[in-house]
DNA sequence: AGGGTCCATCAGCATTGCTTATAGCAGATA
DNA sequence: TATCTGCTATAAGCAATGCTGATGGACCCT
């Protein structure tokens, strides 16, 4: 038959504790009842998913793991998301968004939400762009706005978390963050491919991995910050240690002053694009979301 | 806690009947089981899921629906998954293939593959888009190939059954199929732009809502084809039904002959591209994916 | 009005899931 | 080597769960 999610639960403490008697501590049973589930659950599928001392998955149960966490997310997400459809219109609603998905756009729309619905009260929290998709979908926030690099018009490749509506929001053009005594630092624009052997910050901002599906290899990392705060960014990149790809708008120009220059990205065609995504919405969420919409 | 699946099995086929009576039937119980369990589900929510005389969802109710199917789909496809890891070497595997996924390159790779590995047997099934990764996730094939337009390297945008690998198999040049007498028949290449107002033939292998996702509105269509066979497409075309893209192998050239011509896509730059798509990989699977990989 | 269908509820019984107690094993220490 | 500690597996007992069968009420049709 289906596979217990309680079991899953218990499974996932086992493995990440490796130790019956410590996830029974965590999950509020005695040793003996998570023994019995863990012999239910490889009763169940037939084979054996953790090894006894010690206490490690097998390989079939790693396997297991990387269904466990996405599937108990979407449980979290189905519950969220029906108790959400018959809530009653709130005035109180929780935005989480990616640093760079909050820009003078987006500001603006939610200002001008703000003064339509003046008893809207909004809880904005910042957070990275693989946890907007679960803090939507778990119910701890009403909308997500998250952003990334893509083709114009292009959708996000968002993970999965289940039936959720996305709109896009806005799209900016990019530019490459170069030192502002960069040699390159005064052209009027800059190709990715002539770019791909300098070196690069990585950051949850503009991750590497991202320019490498789009170009190809290279983008070598030079110093990683694994922080989201644009201004450390900028900061970083005017220090020289490596470039990176921002929205134009973050960055001065190479007329103004600043320890950063943004070059605007020619090629490949390439924007910053920011989306909005929520489960189902109650009335008042509604509103926010057109007005966030592009 | 965590939501039953069981309950929501349950569930999804009262909704589908209409009828508590009549899911009973179909899951092998009686009808007071089945009201208990909706019963023990709203209870679970604290909300009515279905109205009663007649049964049919609520608001919320309708809401769960949208995440029961994907989230039962990923409980059976954790259970696939997991017994393929701990499977022994097969010789037979099952192939799930997109009408447009098996061209010459992959039937090719295919070929020598089983050259390689005498004692491979291979089934191969067509099937939809959407359904490759389902058949996959749920063990029903142990790799998939699916097809789609794409940008250049650009992974296709498959529904998301869960943790599963892919990997480019090919890409091929697009062109628009135009019946063999038509005026732009002799045209060296077209440009999708140009085309937006044209009459556009509707299938499975070429959705309109790509097209337009990819340029924008327009793409009228002029007929729907719900089949999936390469062969009958062709001839709807020349036949003078509607336009449609399919790759430039599938369709003869300006100077050749048959029903229908195909023109090289201009612009925008897109491609046909296969994916192969799998799970957990037993040794003997293991090498047939490398080998249908780019 | 009578009959049929359908869902809700109750009672009874088998199964499940937990706690407590115990056994066995492995490793560390004196 | 003997002892202790920590850990998992297993058995027994008890409460909770989940099913069947019976019954009642509501609704619809003739």
């Amino acid at each position: 038959m289906l596979m217990d999610p309680h079991l899953l639960t218990t499974f996932v403490a086992v493995a990440r504790h490796g130790s019956f008697s410590a996830a029974a501590a965590e999950l509020g049973y005695t040793q003996s009842a998570i023994s019995q589930q863990i012999a239910a659950l490889e009763a169940d599928l037939g084979l054996a998913l953790l090894s006894r001392r010690p206490v490690e998955p097998t390989p079939a149960g790693r396997r297991l793991l990387e269904h466990a966490g996405p599937l108990l997310l979407r449980l979290r997400a189905a519950r969220a998301d029906v108790l959400r459809a018959a809530a009653a219109p709130r005035h109180r609603l929780r935005l989480a968004a990616t640093p760079l998905a909050v820009n003078a756009v987006v500001a603006g729309r939610l200002a001008r939400a703000r003064a339509a619905q003046p008893r809207l009260e909004v809880t904005l929290a910042t957070c990275a762009r693989d946890q907007v998709g679960a803090l939507v979908a778990e119910g701890q926030a009403d909308l997500g706005l998250a952003d990334g690099i893509a083709a114009p018009s292009d959708p996000l490749r968002l993970p999965d978390t289940g039936p959720m509506t996305t709109a896009g929001v806005n799209e900016e053009d990019l530019a490459v963050a170069l030192p502002a005594d960069h040699p390159l630092a005064g052209r009027a624009a800059l190709r990715l491919e002539d770019l791909v052997d300098a070196r690069w910050l990585q950051t949850p901002l503009c991750p590497l991995a991202r320019l490498r599906d789009l170009v190809g290899d290279g983008f070598p990392v030079a110093m990683e910050y694994q922080g989201d705060d644009v201004h450390t960014v900028v900061n970083l990149v005017g220090a020289g240690h490596g470039l990176t790809l921002l929205p134009v708008s973050v960055l001065p120009a190479a007329s103004a002053s600043g320890p950063a220059r943004g070059v605007p990205l020619a090629s490949p065609r390439l924007v910053h694009r920011v989306e909005l995504l929520h489960g189902a919405l109650p009335p008042g969420a509604a509103d926010l979301a057109r007005a966030l919409s592009a």
